[in-house]
DNA sequence: CACGATTATATGTCTAGACATATAAGTCAA
DNA sequence: TTGACTTATATGTCTAGACATATAATCGTG
């Protein structure tokens, strides 16, 4: 197996630690749960001291391919569940960063005691007040997302006095409420009656969905679905390997 | 906005350096391009080695609140509004990993002349030999994914002899050829006979589509399209935040 | 066997140096 | 003014140590 590490294309010696220890991970060599091997078994593979092998190790730990631990040595991480890593920030700024104008309009807000089906979205068990709100995103007059979002009033009380008839609620929690965990879930759906209507595409073309939850250690604050209009928006990333 | 920085939570120095630079970018105070204080700075205020608060800005620059430029020093970057950032490793050992077992089977795989339509879609404007190869990846004996691949031969010629019967070509190049860049887009489109067929859905049922491209130091490597049956598959992303 | 105390060990952090390297800035000649 | 050359400097990487700390493993005791 030519690996494809090449001394050189990787002039220093940790980047190219890290990056072999990447390729068993990445390649699934080296399955979750495995015990990559302990930095002195390193330092002497690779000749090197141990500060060397340790910042290898520790940029892959920040990256959250490994989990390390005293005394146990370091583990390969389940990946992130399927391997996929997306953040989005907030669509104001997405859109205006694109340079195309940005609108929103605001076309539901609820008040209102978490119903059982809230409570299910939420993870939570107890009963207690949310906000409800659907509102529409738009670049340069185009629909560009719907949004259907749940925000839990017992973890973000100021909610309920927040104006989001102007400022869309992503912006706003963004803002106003720090977070420690956040999930997505990217699909695809068909545009019922509802959705085709508020982003002006036929009923059943095809809708990428977003679903992403955030929490503040172990405490849900909002969940959110987006849908996007499948055909003409997408989802674009770039980024850099090696 | 709270920031959770604590004295008391932050034992060690190099963390207090680097949330105590995270906080003042976070507020704003230090704001984008911004040059914040060179190392020898750092070491006076602090009173330490170079090497703890050269920790400290690696990980900012790590986790790109930062850019440090040889010279000049280091500079606050400006926010990522980037959409979305995107990982994906490889379908075999997503699906392992998953505990489920992997099922591959090559339904297609020629070796031909870039045809235009090739040409385009690699962005290479010289004409040259590429592979084309049809596969479908599938997790427990269901239809996972069907994958449409295009490989430039001019960039990794062993693909030409390589077997793709038995290894899925995602997993030979990612053992095989390095890359440096790449770029995925996700959207979201209608099943075709062809699709639904493959992965043993309705026609005109959702599908998720991942478009993925490959470079090496900007030269492409590989072309590939992904589609997911949208209703079942979901791809799911769990990060922290702060 | 269950449980608490002890020990061994891998990682976590830090130091005071060293040399390498990219590049901003300054210098000088055409 | 412009381009080529030189220099100063901030970051990049690395070493060979050190002590701290969490914890898996072992041992001893009831």
């Amino acid at each position: 197996m030519s690996l494809a590490t090449d001394a050189a294309d990787q002039p220093t010696l940790y980047k190219r630690i890290r990056a072999d220890i990447e390729k068993r991970i990445l390649t699934g060599e080296w399955p979750p749960g495995h015990r990559i091997p302990f930095e002195h078994e390193l330092v002497a593979r690779y000749g090197c001291s141990r500060m060397t092998v340790n910042k290898a190790l520790s940029e892959l730990a920040q990256a959250d391919l490994i989990e390390r631990r005293r005394r146990a040595g370091s583990f390969v991480r389940r990946p992130q569940h399927l391997s996929a890593v997306l953040k989005i920030a907030d669509i104001r700024a997405e859109i205006t960063a694109l340079g195309r104008s940005y609108g929103y309009e605001l076309m539901h807000r609820k008040l209102r005691n978490a119903t059982a089906a809230d409570r299910d979205r939420l993870g939570v068990k107890t009963a207690g007040k949310v906000v409800a709100i659907t509102c529409r995103h738009s670049a340069d007059g185009v629909p560009f997302a719907v949004e259907d979002r749940l925000i839990d009033l017992a973890s973000v009380p100021d909610a309920a006095a927040a104006d989001f008839s102007r400022e869309p609620p992503g912006s706003w929690l963004l803002h106003h409420v720090p977070w420690t965990e956040a999930e997505h879930t990217i699909s695809a759906i068909l545009a019922d009656d509802r959705t085709a209507e508020a982003l002006d595409i036929a009923v059943g073309a095809p809708c990428l969905v977003v679903d992403r939850y955030t929490w503040r250690s172990a405490r849900t604050i909002t969940a959110v679905r987006l849908l996007y209009p499948g055909d003409s928006h997408r989802l674009v990333a770039r980024f850099k390997g090696g």
